[in-house]
DNA sequence: AATTGTATGTTGCATTTGCAACTTATGAGG
DNA sequence: CCTCATAAGTTGCAAATGCAACATACAATT
């Protein structure tokens, strides 16, 4: 079988893995390649749930729909990013989410239980693979419980600096770039984005932080993390 | 060594294996068991993380402690139940939280790489046990993630009416009890108790929902989707 | 340099929220 | 039945928010 390797290579799920290990693998494993056209679904909800996705080239999305039949984007899916995996490995049976393709997509699809079961005959890598899986998956957890930190605070001050504060503290400088633009932003932390611009001028007039753009620096981490904790109000 | 069984069994890293697997296992992974006084640490920030934790008896909790001094609590670990698996299944080396014993506590302490490492010798459980790990890894990313649909709402009104429907559809019915109280949905949901009993009282007046304390009936589910959506203010 | 499109900042306003203080309901013990 | 403690509902109010509309800043292209 002849996979591309230009693809399959940056993806974690291979972390570790050279481009011959990968084809042993991906053929032990039973995987196979799949096109999707724009507007075609990776997978649907009620589908069961056999297979944890790669999308290698092409873009597509995560959706819900709910009872009225309204879709809710979840996420969007990136190449040489997972998807479904978390459902799977969680032994969710039966699909509660719509995986579309946004264009035309080069998947991979692996079944689960080749995954987690052993093959004792070819592949030495097994065990890389399935460390691998549960890194993805536990940093995705970790990732999002950070996401939810920000979010779970009740003002957009406070969600506003404890996002600041961990950016800062990830670069372990009080100066530093953000990769989100305002908007982002705002949807990261779930709030308006004028009412977010509001707040950077609040904190930026009383000197706690100087910010352009994308730009920040934080002149008084103590008084941003009062400002966390609840107690400075804006005056 | 000799384990004490009862504890064990009901944890679900060993789900499907009975005592005397459970014992050859843990012993073969090199399990210690560690008895911590009320007050003491599991587990402190910036300890290296080595070891994957099971609270046998007793509860212990989960804190950040930001760089005033203050501690966040981030969650309650009862027992049965893991501490600090997603930090070390990410592969992340040095403890961003401290896990404090609330009470006397019984732990577990399982070396993380004895568990990702095969041993050819003793466990033809192994397998199973990496299983488990990512089921429990992975459940606990979609718990949270399904908590963050409701949170991420950006009025009461619409986080309520998400919570509302997802314990519908988790009951498969528009009658359902929650098994938290008022103040427990107001943390659950980030908000402030009294507001949300103020938004129960509207979506109550207009017909939408009924309640008493934790029993609750969805009379019009679509209207309760509308308001989800926030096409529908509170009147 | 002028143009154009987009990102960001600003502001007024109606609504929502957190908060505090209070009332009412519920359930456990005496 | 009464008392008490706790949970839940109610309400007034100041502050925060979403939203919309608009102003300004920036970057890319010509």
């Amino acid at each position: 079988m002849d996979f591309n390797c230009l693809a399959e290579k940056n993806v974690e799920l291979f972390a570790g893995l050279c481009c011959a290990e990968i084809n042993e693998m991906l053929e032990c494993l039973g995987a196979r390649h799949s096109d999707y056209e724009k507007g075609s679904y990776l997978l649907m909800e009620g589908d069961s749930l056999k297979y944890v996705g790669v999308v290698l080239e092409g873009q597509a999305a995560v959706f819900k729909t709910d009872s009225l039949g309204n879709r809710a984007l979840l996420s969007p899916v990136l190449p040489s990013e997972l998807f479904a995996e978390a459902l799977v490995c969680a032994g969710i049976k039966v699909s509660p989410v719509t995986v579309e393709a946004l264009t035309l997509v080069k998947a991979l699809l692996i079944p689960f239980d080749r995954i987690m079961t052993r093959c004792p005959a070819c592949c030495s890598h097994h065990n890389l693979l399935i460390r691998n899986m549960l890194r993805i998956v536990a940093y995705k957890a970790i990732a999002m419980s950070e996401k939810f930190d920000h979010v779970a605070h009740k003002t957009t001050r406070q969600k506003l600096a404890s996002y600041l504060l961990s950016c800062a503290a990830r670069k372990g400088s009080n100066r530093f770039t953000v990769d989100l633009d305002r908007q982002g932003m705002a949807d990261y932390l779930c709030v308006n984005r004028s009412a977010l611009s509001r707040e950077l001028s609040r904190i930026s007039e009383d000197g706690t932080v100087s910010y352009h753009r994308s730009s920040f620096f934080i002149r008084d981490p103590e008084r941003l993390e009062l400002i966390l904790l609840g107690e400075v109000g804006g005056e």
